[in-house]
DNA sequence: AAACCGGGGGC
DNA sequence: GCCCCAGGTTT
């Protein structure tokens, strides 16, 4: 039995039920795809709810203000998602009148949709013989087969999906396939204690054979994390709270925040002010930030004056990064 | 090709 | 503390 056939037949013995598994709506493929990208499945899955509830159709999402969208997406990470969510149900309804594209390549001009998320969508809804590369299938290919080039270069980028498609020709239900392997890596061939001795390819699986298992997938390593050292500035006014949107290229693009000084070395001196709660490390895939909250007396001070001056409940209507929406949450709340 | 972009959980 | 998670865009 061929590869292909015995991962679908292992799939609909031992598939989760998974929500966006009831439909093949593209909206809701697309939305599930799109939230999930570097995301668990149980952290996303509240999300997947609140959008679909939320958002029904994917005009409703593209007649959202961004900042609606984006307060959707509070807690979830990596906000060009929810940015690029946004301007792609605008493309959606304007260049395609509301109507998903069905095949690969126009799905790829959609912002946001890259090769796994095209595959994904037009594999699950339309059945198109595309594949999803994504964390699973590159640690399941790269055991089963031995593969020890590095998944993060560009000849393992190649490589894989070289071997990807070619495993999915001739499928008879690619979006079966598809969300077979991923689940096969999710559930099976994990990147920890992986089920070997339960494995259905451990006849043949390269890695297991060989007892590299634990090598694989090879990954180059990441650079060192970097330290930011972030100052913000709690200030009232009649009553009312100092916050600004974050609008440059950086971390948190279009989220808000209190006015911040960001120093070298964590010694804002300029500062006359009182520290409120203890200081916060908060960390990232990239970077490692210091973070203090100033209750500012004098604002006079000030670095600039273009905040907006908003009621403290009104923080509880904006997005906020993480971290500030727990310092809120902590400290602001019961004033 | 490499850098950049979050937050959470497993071990 | 390190790695990974239904990746994509920008430089």
């Amino acid at each position: 039995m061929n590869f292909e056939i015995q991962l679908r037949l292992w799939y609909s013995e031992n598939k989760r039920s998974l929500p966006w598994r009831k439909t093949k709506n593209p909206y809701n493929i697309w939305l599930s795809e799109v939230i999930m990208q570097q995301t668990r499945i149980a952290q996303g899955t509240k999300y997947y709810h609140h959008f679909i509830s939320t958002y029904p159709t994917v005009k409703d999402l593209a007649n959202a203000p961004l900042d609606a969208v984006l307060k959707s997406w509070e807690g979830l990470g990596y906000y060009s998602r929810a940015r690029n969510l946004h301007l792609a149900a605008n493309q959606i309804v304007t260049l395609f009148h509301g109507n998903f594209p069905k095949d690969y390549s126009t799905l790829l001009s959609i912002k946001g949709i890259g090769p796994y998320t095209a595959a994904a969508i037009s594999s699950i809804c339309f059945k198109e013989e595309i594949a999803v590369v994504d964390g699973n299938v590159y640690r399941v290919l790269s055991r089963i087969y031995g593969i020890e080039t590095p998944i993060n270069s560009s000849a393992g980028i190649k490589q894989f999906n070289q071997l990807a498609q070619k495993l999915i020709k001739g499928c008879p239900l690619p979006g079966d396939y598809n969300q077979a392997i991923m689940e096969y890596g999710a559930l099976h061939c994990t990147p920890k204690n992986p089920k070997c001795n339960t494995c259905i390819f451990s006849s043949t699986c390269v890695a297991y054979n060989t007892n590299t298992v634990e090598k694989l997938p090879v990954k180059t390593k990441a650079k060192p994390v970097k330290d930011r050292f972030l100052s913000y500035l709690i200030l009232f006014k009649d009553n009312k709270i100092a916050v600004e949107k974050r609008t440059h290229k950086d971390i948190w693009q279009g989220l808000f925040q209190f006015p911040l000084i960001e120093t070298e070395n964590g010694n804002a001196t300029v500062l006359k002010g009182t520290k409120m709660a203890e200081p916060v490390k908060h960390l990232l895939s990239h970077q490692r930030l210091h973070i203090t909250f100033w209750q500012i007396k004098h604002p006079e001070q000030l670095p600039k004056t273009t905040y907006h001056w908003v009621d403290v409940d009104m923080l509880q209507t904006l997005a906020f990064p993480i971290v500030l929406k727990r310092f809120i949450d902590a400290n602001l709340l019961h004033l």
